[in-house]
DNA sequence: GCCAAAGTACGATCGCTGTCAAACTTCGAC
DNA sequence: GTCGAAGTTTGACAGCGATCGTACTTTGGC
């Protein structure tokens, strides 16, 4: 067991911050991912993913969904899953995701 | 008459991309510009906000909220109108504008 | 006509961020 | 134990965009 094995820091709903989200999300893979995940209705591993990035350039893009508190992850086996806290973020931000997951998802 | 008293050029409603909205709004002083603009419910001259950034900064920042569909301008005088598109903006992109706006002003 | 007020246009700068390749780590399968 | 699959880390790079100062334009008031 190494840093492999332990979930990485997810902020509190509560001290989720509406500019770092917006930065998130302005970037078209990650709000890519996060459509993604939001139509799948489960959860995704990173390569589970149609976006056009190499593995490190993903791997960026993940870290920052989870650090605006966009996703959740967690490891199964060597795959990091990601499943989207969109139930948390409509409490904090309602409508947000709505309005942005209700557009057709554009090819990248 | 010069090229100061032609209203300069707005995108229709119908073209209106997601992209370039979320772009204008992400930035920090824009994003207040538009929330200004929402809570004090009428148009507003450009001097009228409460930015701090250089008059030739707001120019641009007033020209990407245009270019982005977000803002009408006309002048008046030597003042540039700024009006708020909020409904034609919630037609296109249902509450969005609400869930930005919604968010307490906060000092930028 | 002259001047101040309100913006605009134009360069220049500078920091941020998205991107990749390469080397590395961890885990599961065999 | 070896190997491959899945991600991570690090370092480097490139391009974009926010910012400013300066010079300029337009308009309205005197």
């Amino acid at each position: 067991m190494g840093a492999m094995g332990r979930t990485p820091p997810h902020p509190e709903v509560s001290q989720c911050d509406l500019q770092q989200v917006l930065e998130a999300l302005v970037d078209p893979v990650r709000r890519s991912i996060v459509t993604q995940l939001d139509a799948s209705g489960t959860d995704l591993p990173c390569g589970g993913f149609d976006i056009p990035v190499s593995k490190s350039t993903a791997t960026h893009h993940f870290n920052v969904l989870r650090e605006a508190g966009l996703i959740r992850q967690y490891y199964v086996g060597t795959s990091r899953m990601n499943s989207l806290r969109r139930a948390e973020m409509d409490e904090v931000f309602p409508g947000l995701l709505d309005a942005l997951t209700r557009q057709p998802a554009k090819k990248i």
